[in-house]
RNA sequence: CGGGGUGUAGCGCAGCUUGGCAGCGCGCUUCGUUCGGGACGAAGAGGCCGCCGGUUCAAAUCCGGCCACCCCGACCA
């Protein structure tokens, strides 16, 4: 770990350790600051290059004031979230496995563990979008450069984001292809050919694919150039059918989060600085991460008819006169990945819902020697009626590899259950399972199951597991969420959650509140009770007759 | 694009100030002993020191240039 020992960005070792004693000297109280404590305290003086801070950490500081020990965290940790969130998340999520580094500056190679995870909840929502009428196709990667002009926000919003293809078979192209940012240009186009008459509406299209965008700042799932995931695109005759759509994709989205991924997750509406480049209006489902920043988990713009006119997108309605298309789109990405971990994790590294966890259960098998293969035996036989009863089951039977080792794995890896089986165990007719975390009362410990009900139980478990994280999650965001009538109280509450405030709606006021407190308007949650008031900032009149949620975002 | 960093073994780093056989920890391989919370011993393998140029008898180290990646902001799922 570059910055496992949590160090600030370019902080070398021993100023590193210098800090961290003139902290602890600090906090002791006994001492004055700068106090020497003794010739070892001295981790280096300025201008005084410390060839063994490293050591010096390692072995601990002990002099006069007893109680001070130093010790490096070990390296096989991560950086505990209270001290550096963002570290914390990079720590977690290549310790995990979820994922790698690709070769070019903000690419992503998904592994195979965090790919899972991806496909749980890809079934997931591809059942309930199929559920619903629509049907899964799938378009060219590459579009006509023309085909992004057509619709003049669109091309605004997206021209600093394409990657252009300007050669092919080593010549030049003629026309400059991009590869889609998104695909409602040649969607579009392809409706307009689908679509003649009433008959043909509506079009219920969804596409699971990649999509290329560059970023200037990426993040691990959050934000990579390439990202893997699901967009809607639909056509109506009427705009009230595609309003309903837009709302029946947000539901999808907001059903996912909750009921899979146990996500703290808030449906609303995007102020209009915030909406979808050609879209009408965009709904969303804006989620608190664990830090208190807002992630935007899935959205749904309703496109008006802005996209039928920029692609000819009409039909012939019962009167025989040619109708403009009402359109819709919407998206979830892999940048889900990312809020399930940021949400859930803690410390101890990953903690996934049952919902998306590659393996729900671990059963770590202890036993030596002629042992051995008696526990390894019971472990595959429990691990197959596991499997049976429909639970995603894994055998950790790596030889050379101690049980602690183990543990401390699975529980990076945020496996909910994990079962221990050994010789006194099977004696028993016992299991030792530990749950992953126990919210509400912590500490709790592990606990004998009957082997012959384990089945029943752990599914049992399993349901509490999830139904926990997403409680929990939930408190987190209300305990973190404050109704906010002050500037004051508007500051203090974005630095740790969201706030809850009314607001003029106006760019400039948004702009001078994300200038002072990094925090933008998230959404106007749906739910929220109608209020009228002053702008938390300006004092004009608030624009949207609600709350809106400030935060800020991923 | 602005600011801050870093490039040395698979990973994390030291060495550079003051040029002189390329090191440490983890991991990896083999053997043995271990196994209920990150085991231990012994023996090994592993390097265009980011790239190009310069200075020098000699460059990881000094000088010049370039490149890449990471972190913090502005853009965004």
């Amino acid at each position: 770990m570059g910055r496992g020992l949590g160090r600030a960005g370019g902080e070398d070792l021993p100023r590193f350790a210098r800090r961290i004693v003139d902290e602890q000297i600090a906090r002791c109280g006994v001492c004055p600051p700068q106090a020497e404590c003794g010739a070892e305290n001295k981790a280096g003086q300025d201008g005084e290059p410390e060839a063994s801070a490293r050591q010096l950490a390692q072995d601990g500081l002990t002099g006069p004031l007893g109680n001070l020990k130093i010790v490096a965290r070990d390296e096989r940790s991560v950086t505990p979230q209270s001290e550096d969130f963002a570290d914390w998340y990079n720590d977690v999520i290549f310790r995990a496995e979820l994922v790698d580094r690709g070769p070019v500056r903000g690419s992503m190679v998904i592994r195979p563990y965090g790919y899972r995870i991806w496909e749980l909840l890809q079934a997931d929502l591809d059942g309930r979008i199929k559920a619903t009428g629509h049907q899964n196709a799938y378009f060219p990667l590459l579009i006509p450069q023309s085909y992004m002009q057509r619709e003049a926000e669109h091309v605004e919003g997206f021209a600093p984001e394409l990657f252009t293809v300007t050669h092919a078979g080593g010549k030049e192209l003629e026309e400059p292809l991009v590869i889609r940012p998104t695909s409602e240009t040649i969607i579009g186009e392809m409706m307009a050919k689908w679509i003649s008459s009433h008959r043909d509406l509506p079009l219920l299209l969804n596409q699971w694919a990649n999509v290329l965008r560059w970023e200037m700042r990426p993040r691990m799932f959050l934000r990579t150039s390439e990202f893997l995931w699901q967009e809607g695109h639909t056509a109506h005759a009427t705009a009230a059918e595609a309003t309903a759509e837009t709302m029946l994709a947000l539901s999808f989205y907001q059903d996912v989060a909750v009921e899979i991924a146990a996500l703290a997750s808030v449906p609303g509406e995007k102020t209009p600085g915030e909406r979808f480049a050609g879209a009408e209006r965009t709904f969303t489902v804006e989620a608190m991460m664990r830090d208190g920043r807002a992630l935007q988990a899935g959205t749904s713009h309703l496109m008006g008819t802005n996209f039928a006119a920029a692609f000819g997108i009409t039909y012939a309605g019962e009167s025989g006169t040619a109708e403009l298309c009402h359109t819709t789109s919407w998206g979830m990405s892999t940048r889900m990945v990312g809020g399930v971990v940021m949400t859930h994790g803690d410390d101890k590294g990953l903690v996934l819902p049952p919902a998306l966890a590659p393996y729900q259960v671990v059963v770590v098998p202890i036993g030596r020697g002629e042992q051995a293969e008696t526990v390894s035996f019971a472990a595959t036989e429990l691990a197959g009626r596991l499997r049976r009863a429909g639970i995603r089951t894994h055998v950790d039977d790596r030889p050379q590899v101690s049980p602690g080792f183990k543990f401390n794995d699975w529980e990076m890896r945020g496996v909910p259950l994990r079962l221990e089986l050994g010789p006194r165990d099977l004696a028993a007719g016992t299991a030792l399972m530990s749950r992953r975390l126990n919210y509400q009362q912590p500490g709790a410990g592990k606990e004998a199951i009957p082997i012959d009900a384990a089945p029943d139980l752990l599914a049992a478990e399993l349901a509490s597991f999830q139904a926990m994280l997403a409680r929990r999650a939930a408190d987190f965001r209300d305990e973190h969420t404050a109704v906010v009538s002050s500037w004051p109280e508007f500051t203090a509450a974005v630095a740790v959650g969201w706030a809850l405030a009314l607001h003029c709606g106006e760019h400039a006021c948004e702009d001078e509140i994300k200038a002072e407190t990094a925090a933008t308007p998230r959404c106007i949650p749906l739910a929220g009770e109608p209020e009228q008031g002053a702008c938390i900032r300006c004092g004009k009149p608030s624009a949207y007759g609600k709350r809106v949620i400030f935060a800020r975002a991923y």
